[in-house]
RNA sequence: GGUUCCGUAGCUCAGCUGGAUAGAGCAACGCCCUUCUAAGGCGUGGGUCUUGGGUUCGAAUCCCAACGGAAUCACCA
């Protein structure tokens, strides 16, 4: 039983006997006790001054007075600061906390039942004519965090990716690779299929210039860019040739991404791609104009009237008949819906396409989606660079396969200096470089706000100090360290009692964030926020590491400090694990 | 111009369902390794929480307005 909830009942009784008025039990706020007074939770009296009719501070006493003396099983003693009565809770609630932590596997985590909600995350959402950069990396690792997040809250979670395979961007790769590529595949020039085939639609992007420099009339298509839709107009039309390249070069990509997403260490359980369902909206549409929520203009282009939403005319279908992007979003929502019974659908996309997720939200409702109207956006910010936004045209995007590497080089060689590698064997030395520049990585991106815009700086993500991954995970290998040698002395930690406990007084708040987790996950789950996990994971190290600090100065040959730390130790750790692993962090067992 | 989001230390960010003297990290300076891992700990300096009103016992937090920044408002995706 939760202590915080336990006294907020205990409140609620004490201030019905002490006034005779039942409150709701929102007016028994409870908080942490600031550090600088003594106690462990807080109660604000202001709301009660009203009911008892004297001062914050007689009051705060009298509901002192009456708690110790009917609940002093959880209440051991109080003392008055203003109107703020601070409690001391009785050291055995905080060990039966403590046991409750140890006890269950699962801390924190709500099991998915039989009648779960199914939630749908769909992330990542690439095109196919060029590799991963730092923006899918902050997406698909807030995607697969979210996913985590939704499953410890009791969800079912399909997790989806909506791969963009056609269009007029895949054709000049094709091209461009057809005119001066050689036949050059991934085998024979060694490079990834992702980068072999963005490097053809850079080359294709930089000849098109070319051209365009040598045409009079700025607005005339270049010869390459006719060439280009004829291509694509091809494809529509099932070309074989063209076709079997296509298939041929996404083949490429495919196998490209796939060895970015196992390093970034996220996966799908269900991948769709655009060239199937970008015919399947065109149906809908259909329907939608049938039952009269669409009109047709006299070129034949298709609309919806969302004036009545505050919102604008949108466009659903060209005049010549073909799909726009929020058509296809329709058909791919269509295709979902035959394949799971969805409940809740969330879109990990970023928020330059907040307007299109409010119009699609508004249409999908309309065309009978049970979970359209309450779609979620998960809309998260761009990132920015020290010398401002990523642009692919003036060559300053950040390619994610190269960020990765990076950091892991950099953990590399600043385990090396620092000793921590000596004695290992290669695959224990590169199996923590991994987890460590992977970690910073990871960390770095998933402490900020999602919703914010954010400024990664590749010089201070690398940096190892202060409020990174690296401290974190570096906190939970010393815990293993700890618990490695309680092991070897077969310490046993459950027969600590009260009195012992009274000799760590200050490490009870630490307890106390413990005891916390299972709020932050419910919190994160609501909320729709993995930061909260990560700013709190980041809290709970650097307490236990003053804690830990603390502690060396006591020496060993006290068995009661020694079992405490290992208490400390061993559910701080667990949670640490848990609380990374939501993120999607590995945390090693040494480092 | 409409809509949405953001504005907290020199920098990067927490805190925002109203509560005590607004917190971390980086950067600067000083101290602590014969101490189960110093990628660590302790200390010093650093703030008009963009501004102005309102709500109230109490506002960084809620409301209104202004200012500043971002995104978006395509027969692109």
């Amino acid at each position: 039983m939760n202590i915080e909830h336990t006294l907020t009942k205990v409140v609620l009784k004490a201030i019905e006997a002490l006034y005779g008025t039942q409150v709701p039990a929102k007016m028994a706020q409870l908080q942490k006790t600031k550090k600088e007074f003594e106690g462990h939770l807080t109660l604000v009296v202001f709301p009660f001054v009203k009911m008892s009719r004297k001062s914050p501070e007689l009051t705060a006493a009298e509901i002192g007075d009456y708690l110790v003396a009917n609940a002093s099983d959880v209440v051991a003693g109080y003392n008055v600061v203003k109107g703020f009565l601070n409690l001391t809770i009785s050291s055995q609630c905080w060990l039966n906390l403590l046991a409750d932590i140890q006890n269950d596997e699962h801390y924190g985590i709500q099991p998915v039942k039989e009648d779960s909600p199914l939630v749908m995350i769909e992330y990542s959402s690439p095109n196919t004519n060029k590799p991963l950069h730092l923006g899918h990396v902050r997406n698909n690792l807030l995607g697969w965090a979210l996913a985590n997040v939704m499953a410890a809250n009791s969800n079912k979670v399909v997790k989806t990716n909506i791969v963009n395979d056609r269009g007029i961007h895949i054709c000049k790769s094709m091209l461009a690779w057809l005119k001066w590529g050689n036949g050059e595949t991934p085998e024979s020039s060694g490079k990834k299929g992702d980068h072999l085939i963005g490097d053809y639609y850079v080359l294709f992007d930089k000849k098109n210039k070319e051209q365009q420099a040598l045409l009079v009339d700025e607005n005339e298509e270049t010869a390459l860019m006719k060439e280009a839709r004829e291509m694509l107009v091809k494809w529509e039309n099932n070309d074989p040739e063209v076709r079997a390249l296509w298939q041929k070069m996404n083949d490429w990509v495919y196998a490209g991404f796939n060895e970015t997403y196992r390093m970034m260490g996220v996966g799908f359980d269900k991948i769709y791609y655009e060239s199937q369902t970008y015919l399947e909206g065109k149906e809908k549409v259909q329907e939608g104009l049938d039952k009269g929520f669409f009109y047709r203009k006299e070129d034949g282009s298709v609309w919806a009237d969302l004036t009545s939403n505050g919102l604008d005319h949108k466009l659903l279908l060209r005049s010549d008949g073909t799909s726009v992007y929020m058509t296809q979003d329709i058909g791919t929502a269509k295709l979902r819906f035959q394949d799971f019974p969805i409940d809740k659908m969330i879109y990990v996309v970023g928020n330059e396409q907040n307007y299109h997720f409010q119009v699609l939200s508004i249409l999908l409702d309309k065309l009978g989606f049970k979970w359209g109207k309450d779609l979620i956006h998960f809309s998260y910010g761009m990132v920015e660079l020290p010398e401002g936004k990523m642009k692919s045209r003036e060559g300053t995007v950040v390619d994610a396969d190269d960020l990765m590497a990076e950091m892991i080089q950099t953990a590399r060689e600043t385990s090396r200096e620092l000793g921590k590698l000596d004695g290992l064997s290669q695959a224990e030395a590169d199996d923590i470089a991994r987890i460590v520049g992977l970690g910073a990585l990871k960390y770095f991106i998933l402490k900020v706000d999602a919703r914010k815009n954010m400024l990664f700086n590749p010089k201070e993500s690398i940096d190892f100090n202060g409020n990174t991954g690296p401290f974190i995970q570096y906190t939970y290998a010393r815990i293993q360290s700890v618990l490695r040698k309680a092991r070897e002395q077969q310490l046993d930690w459950t027969s600590l009692n009260g009195q012992t406990l009274a000799l760590a007084e200050k490490e009870i708040s630490l307890i106390q964030q413990l005891a916390e987790f299972k709020e932050v996950v419910k919190q994160a789950g609501t909320d729709y926020n993995p930061s909260i996990i990560a700013n709190y994971a980041y809290d709970l190290v650097k307490e236990y590491n003053q804690f830990y600090h603390d502690f060396s100065i006591l020496r060993e040959e006290d068995v009661a400090v020694k079992l405490f730390r290992l208490a400390l130790s061993q559910n701080v750790g667990k949670v640490v694990k848990l609380a990374m692993g939501l993120l999607g962090i590995e945390v090693p067992e040494r480092m």
